[in-house]
DNA sequence: ATTGGCACTCAGATAGAGCGAGTGCTAACG
DNA sequence: CGTTAGCACTCGCTCTATCTGAGTGCCAAT
């Protein structure tokens, strides 16, 4: 077990070091913090925080650094979170008013959730796995040319446009319509494959075709809402601390452009019900964010959580800071996202 | 007048730097390029476009560089636009294949402008000026909720999801939606407003907060066509080439991220039927740009210029390439827009 | 107009010296 | 036994000095 002071002493080590990017030696550590002990006393718990791997010194006879796992045990044990001040709280407030359709919704949260951190930030898309489908309409809009709308019960709305081969005449068009609302409106999208089995049937023989065109488009907008999407902000973040990024920043700007690498992080990581989830440095093993930590809590959507928000820093970031904007924005987009 | 030698010594010196990133010396020159005269000729040459401003040297006794007046010569006089390469035609070919909705033109061009260039692609939103209402649809998705759908001309759908304040009934939203029609078909976007000013006299008292909610997001539909958005890829290109930028790179990512200033620029650019028209660091007089190039082209829809895609990158690139994938693609993009 | 020769410049690389923050160890202390 | 003062030692930085070489400008000769 280790002892209390020496716990304090890595608390102060990741605090100082988080504020001065350099390492932190032993005097300027008794100087800065009252310890009531002399700077001999503190080289020997370092020395036993050292053999336990939660600090490192980067060259023989420099200060200590803190590790991932010395961060770990620091967000885990040590790292009290500091409610957010008034002006940030008003921030929040101000950013959030007056918000309508859901993708206002989300780049509102996306924009303030980086300016709060001052890093990378992310929101996924609300998965509608558990969702249901709140209207589904046909449009013609010219010739050829008909509308499909997808309206889900978060008011998340997809829309494609579908070229027919022939003219569509009215009748058909409402038709269709008709038949598809029947068949699928309050239904869970889960459920939409299975609803649409035996649909085609309906229809006349030489309709077939516009009909399963219509209806692999529909399958398609369904299952887009499971292959979920990020929207990002402040990006510049990066730029702004790259010492903190060993070597180059770009690796980490391809993978964030790609999307790909930062939807299998979030669905790996797990978030419980309020809580922030954390993966420091090497613990997500992807190349790129080796020198990487991710903060990220899941938002609600009438109890169940339906996506997941967060922010993308150096692991030397502010956990407290980070932790405690990261939770409340979740908060507070959970409950704009009530009055849907 | 600048003798020709002279210009083919400046054209030398474009390319040598372009490729090395080093001052190029007079020595250096005649071994790679066969001029038949010896370095002493050439410097004398050098010391000429340095009169001119055409070249600088960092530091007395050092290679030249070219100046941004130097680049702008070359690209005006000098730079003989290399035609694509094979793959790099059939990588255009099988970019743009299968492609349906507009999102996913624009979204896979300024993917490929990036890959073909490595450079900061983008591409604007058709400006709706020119355009007209190819449809309008009111659509109940609730109690209290409203979707109102715009289909433009080249498909250029958007939507928006109304809170209503009462319960809506369906005559009401049929009635409405028909009046739109009715009024607004085949309208030009520019008409919208003049041929909805006296709309809500045909509505009872009691309907007009309702009316006039529809209306006034209908117009902020017609004017979010007009204030463009962009589309943008290959940031990550930035990062790489980061030694080209002065300083830092956040500032420009930021200019990026923003949007306003990208608009503006491109708004003040100039492009003429299937022309390229570039700016070359201070030319466009945006601090953060100052070290920055912006080529640009239109692209059309039915002969008129829609909107304007390109690249951004460092003065010292490779103009030659750039222009031509530029041109390329919009090309293919005009042409890709003409099936809708 | 072109060229060879030559003195000159200056950024960048290399090397050595001194500084100082910081460490680990040991012996003494309460 | 935990704490502390003392001390020798390490080693990354900074500063300075020196050297090197690519490159220049100028001039006289071709």
């Amino acid at each position: 077990m280790i002892p209390e002071r020496s716990l304090e002493v890595l608390r102060a080590i990741v605090h100082d070091y988080i504020e001065t990017n350099q390492p932190v030696g032993s005097k300027t550590l008794v100087e800065r913090h009252s310890f009531g002990v002399s700077p001999a006393t503190i080289r020997n718990d370092m020395a036993l925080l050292e053999d336990e791997k939660l600090i490192v010194a980067p060259h023989t006879s420099s200060g200590r650094v803190p590790t991932d796992k010395g961060y770990r045990l620091f967000v885990d044990r040590l790292g009290e979170v500091k409610p957010l001040s008034i002006p940030e709280r008003s921030a929040i407030e101000t950013f959030m008013q007056g918000s309508a359709d859901l993708d206002e919704v989300l780049g509102r949260t996306v924009r303030l959730l980086a300016q709060l951190t001052d890093q990378v930030a992310m929101v996924q898309y609300p998965s509608l796995e558990r969702g249901s489908v709140k209207s589904v309409e046909l449009l013609k809009v010219g010739e050829k040319q008909a509308l499909l709308i997808l309206v889900t019960d978060i008011s998340r709305i997809q829309q494609h446009l579908i070229h027919f081969e022939n003219e569509l005449d009215d009748d058909f068009v409402a038709n269709l319509r008709a038949q598809m609302v029947g068949a699928l409106q309050g239904a869970s999208l889960s459920q939409v494959g299975a609803k649409l089995e035996d649909f085609s049937t309906k229809f006349a023989a030489e309709r077939q075709t516009a009909v399963s065109l219509v209806l692999d488009n529909l399958l398609e907008q369904v299952d887009a809402n499971r292959q979920d999407k990020i929207i990002l902000a402040g990006t510049a973040n990066l730029a702004r601390r790259e010492e903190d990024f060993k070597g180059s920043i770009s690796p980490m700007l391809e993978a964030i452009e790609e999307q790909v690498v930062l939807l299998k992080l979030i669905q790996e990581m797990q978030t419980e019900h309020h809580g922030v989830s954390l993966r420091i440095g090497a613990e997500n093993d992807i190349e790129q964010f080796a020198t990487t930590s991710v903060v990220l809590s899941g938002y609600e959507k009438e109890g169940a959580e339906v996506a997941k928000l967060g922010v993308l820093g150096p692991t030397r970031m502010n956990y407290s800071n980070n932790i405690a904007a990261v939770r409340a924005v979740s908060r507070y987009l959970t409950q704009a996202l009530g009055g849907f």
